[in-house]
DNA sequence: ATTTTACGTCAACCATATTGACATATATTG
DNA sequence: CAATATATGTCAATATGGTTGACGTAAAAT
């Protein structure tokens, strides 16, 4: 398929293929990531806001501390998308019964409806994509990114994503 | 394979398949993004140098407004990371002779070394991914990367994979 | 009773992006 | 040739989203 340079030096087509897969995934998410764009500026939000609502929402009553875990941010920089979030009716946070100190977060209807309405271009290129390429395809597209992630997250993820 | 809720609402079924690519796409870049952290910091970069080292590595010559058009941010972004770049010797422009506004960016030794040395962690992950999924998964991979790009651009990135 | 954990908040700072305005050199066009 | 358009650079103000560090409170765990 791809087919560079071969025959001539087999660690040269390596590199060049290993490349290859580390330019595809940053255009993909370039492009990806530009979809809610619109939708979240003319909110007043921005792309931070869209992770964290999308997270919510498919983990519904995550803890601050959870979430923290999945965006790799600190829980400063998380306080202010989050409390902006609430101040507008979008997040709730319901005290834990079993744990009081923590914090599970909840999506409000209006926040389902924003992370629905953010989302869509994003589902709907996605949706392109796989129809595009086919379920074989999609199904290498899986197994590779899946490999891609940081081992010890693998699993978390799995799982996650089973009931998401 | 994924078969998460099947049989019962087939509209479901399919957002859910959608979100879990969106979020393989998050984690998988989260990662492999957090991979030249430790090289670029040490060097008193950060991930805008490596980006700009990297097409220009892979695009030895382009001209500036070829760099903008791929990493969609504004000159006066560019301005500040390619200066810098300039500044310490990684990175030299030369005046085009066709059209001698242009200016054509090339990497030192000292930048192609540096490029090296920060990408290899991600050079190294891909490439265990790629083992682990298989052939046809990357093939698949690759796919589908390529189809969540926007239409416009996949040609001019084939091209430039091509012959990167 | 003490220590640890989960969360929140204040404050300073940094990297990276934006918009807008303007300047220079060169190419293109009428 | 004159006028205009293009490629690049630069100054300035601003926004977003991240960081570190310090400290506080409530509740759980030891």
């Amino acid at each position: 398929m791809v087919d560079v340079k071969s025959g001539a030096n087999p660690l040269f087509l390596r590199d060049e293929e290993l490349r290859q897969g580390i330019e595809l995934l940053f255009y993909a998410y370039r492009d990806f990531t530009s979809d809610p764009d619109a939708v979240l500026i003319a909110q007043g939000f921005g792309r931070a806001h869209h992770r964290t609502i999308h997270f919510i929402n498919r983990n519904t009553g995550i803890t601050v501390a959870e979430l923290l875990g999945i965006l790799r941010i600190t829980k400063q920089s998380l306080s202010r998308v989050l409390s902006q979030l609430i101040e507008r009716g979008f997040v709730v946070q319901r005290q834990g019964t079993r744990d009081r100190r923590q914090r599970h977060l909840h999506l409000t209807p209006e926040g389902v409806e924003l992370e629905r309405k953010v989302s869509e271009p994003q589902r709907a290129r996605v949706a392109r994509a796989y129809r595009e390429a086919g379920a074989d395809a999609v199904e290498g597209y899986r197994k590779v990114l899946m490999g891609l992630i940081n081992e010890g997250d693998r699993t978390a993820i799995l799982r996650s994503i089973r009931h998401g």
